[in-house]
DNA sequence: TTTATAATACGCTAAATGGCGAAATATAAA
DNA sequence: TTTATATTTCGCCATTTAGCGTATTATAAA
């Protein structure tokens, strides 16, 4: 498809048209995030999650770099013309009220206090790998 | 789920994150359509359009009345509240300049030439019905 | 070096989705 | 009434997708 303009816009839309994805936007719009974090936050086996971040980060919606052992992720600075900035910003002005995504925002107060690395000891657990 | 923004989110979000239902939107932009003007330009068979037509209307991003045989449909108006009216910005401000559009509304202008008469007519013969 | 851990890659499954054609429904024309 | 036509509904199929677990990779700690 030479349609950049068209390619992008959906690459974008069905990037955000998730939950679990818009769970994931709607955290970094606070702070950069871990990965381990952002696994504890959601709840899902790490690779759904690594899944969905490469989505969104093919999207431009986020972008990611390594510190030793961690991947941080954060929201990706606006690439002029693309349609990512803009998309955040509308789905920004819909879900500021949502309840789903202010209990996510609670669950990661109660998750930054603690270090990342009794994080995977907590999902191990939990999971009882 | 008892987070309306959220559910509204989604299914807007959805609704606009695929190729067909943005080439309705896009053509509907410029004017109100009959269903089979829809469906003579995207060449698509009627009941996959229909199809596509409910889950803009369930998004609340078209409405549409009947008119004797015909159906017409047309941009919804806003809601207050409801994520449909951005969305259509924000697609608008993306796809201003996709080939891809351009093409179906230049097609639309030939259509809409001819007499509604003439176009199942046009289809069936296409499709050797 | 060995072990533990953070993340990704891969392969699988179940569910959702987009397309079609045939059948059903509703309205207008003959 | 009968026929033609505009649209929807239904059932089917192929593809995509979101989830999982296992295996692999890369880095830090022991």
């Amino acid at each position: 498809m030479s349609d950049p303009g068209l390619r992008d816009f959906l690459s974008v839309s069905k990037a955000i048209a998730d939950e679990s994805r818009m769970r994931i936007l709607a955290l970094l719009e606070r702070q950069p995030l871990c990965v381990c974090q952002i696994t504890e936050v959601l709840d899902l086996a790490p690779s759904t999650i690594s899944k969905h971040l490469t989505i969104l980060k093919n999207a431009r919606l986020i972008e990611t770099h390594k510190e030793g052992r961690w991947i941080y992720c954060r929201i990706a600075k606006p690439a002029k013309g693309h349609p990512a900035a803009d998309a955040r910003k509308w789905a920004g002005s819909c879900l500021g009220r949502s309840p789903r995504l202010a209990g996510d925002r609670r669950r990661l107060q109660a998750i930054s206090r603690m270090p990342l690395k009794a994080l995977f000891n907590r999902l191990c657990k939990r999971r009882a790998l």
